[in-house]
DNA sequence: CCTATAGCCTGACGGC
DNA sequence: TGCCGTCAGGCTATAG
């Protein structure tokens, strides 16, 4: 599930449920999940802590701890979170799980176990080992930023999209959502689209991943011209209600409506 | 520089 | 029903 416009909820999510309240357990359920980080490290001193604050940078979350270290999320294909007091609501796959004083729980669930959970002290330092570029929904990423990453670049439109040194990914059903709403066919490479058309793809991202935001990325929810409903075997074009096509493009499937979306070059 | 591939994990689904 | 292959909204390392 989680792309950009899901981290942006969870964090939304975070924000109104999980901080300034002082943790007193944390359960690793799945080492694996720590990477780096070990167990020890995570739990010591972190329990008595409280998180203060949460970032977004593509698709990590940043926890800022009253110690002043980070707690690193990310998700992978299946990770998410939620808060309740219950063990019997205890999510499936609950990996991490952070205990509070007023007896609610967070937990980080994740079936496949391919997200991490990490205790770091620079957040910054973090961003550059990952070579992560600008997050696409940040305010200073701007057009000319966009341009000087993309225009000259050789790459498919759909892997640039993905590519987390152009801008910090965006996921693969939201760049082709992306490039249905921009009329741009996946494999066209980036240094054969015209001033306009980088612009308009610009602003489509910018538009499409706000829109999500918007609607807490729930798929029923998004505007009734959108492919990620019909984003399936036998889907239909929202517009023409003609078959999608599908190709592979940096090894995952692009679904998209080609009388819209142009030829491949 | 760019692309394809395999691998990390686990489960859902379709075909036989 | 059971088994098997394939695929899944992420990301990295590697080879070509």
């Amino acid at each position: 599930m989680p792309e950009l416009p899901d981290v942006e909820t969870f964090k939304r999510y975070l924000d109104a449920t999980s901080l300034h309240q002082r943790i007193v357990q944390i359960e690793v359920r799945a080492r694996r999940i720590l990477e780096e980080t070990t167990v020890r490290n995570l739990k010591e001193g972190r329990e008595r802590r409280t998180f203060e604050s949460v970032q977004r940078h593509g698709r990590y979350l940043f926890v800022r701890l009253d110690s002043g270290r980070w707690l690193v999320l990310h998700f992978g294909m299946t990770g998410s979170l939620k808060y309740f007091r219950d063990m019997d609501k205890d999510p499936p796959y609950d990996r991490v799980l952070f205990s509070f004083e007023n007896g609610y729980h967070l937990a980080y669930a994740s079936q496949r176990k391919l997200g991490e959970v990490e205790l770091i002290g620079d957040k910054e330092r973090f961003l550059e080992e990952k070579a992560l570029g600008p997050d696409a929904l940040d305010p200073d990423f701007e057009l000319a930023a966009f341009e000087e990453a993309f225009a000259e670049s050789r790459a498919m439109a759909k892997s640039g999209l993905m590519n987390q040194q152009l801008v910090a990914r965006i996921g693969n059903v939201y760049a082709d959502e992306i490039l249905f709403q921009a009329g741009i066919h996946p494999q066209t490479r980036l240094n054969e689209l015209d001033k306009d058309a980088l612009a308009k793809l610009f602003r489509t991202i910018k538009s499409v991943l706000q829109a999500a935001v918007e609607r807490q990325a729930v798929p029923a929810q998004l505007p009734e011209d959108y492919i990620i409903p019909h984003r399936h075997e036998g889907g239909v074009c929202p517009t023409c209600g003609e078959a999608l096509e599908q190709v592979q493009v940096s090894g995952r499937t692009a679904y998209f409506r080609p009388n819209r979306q142009g030829h491949e070059p």
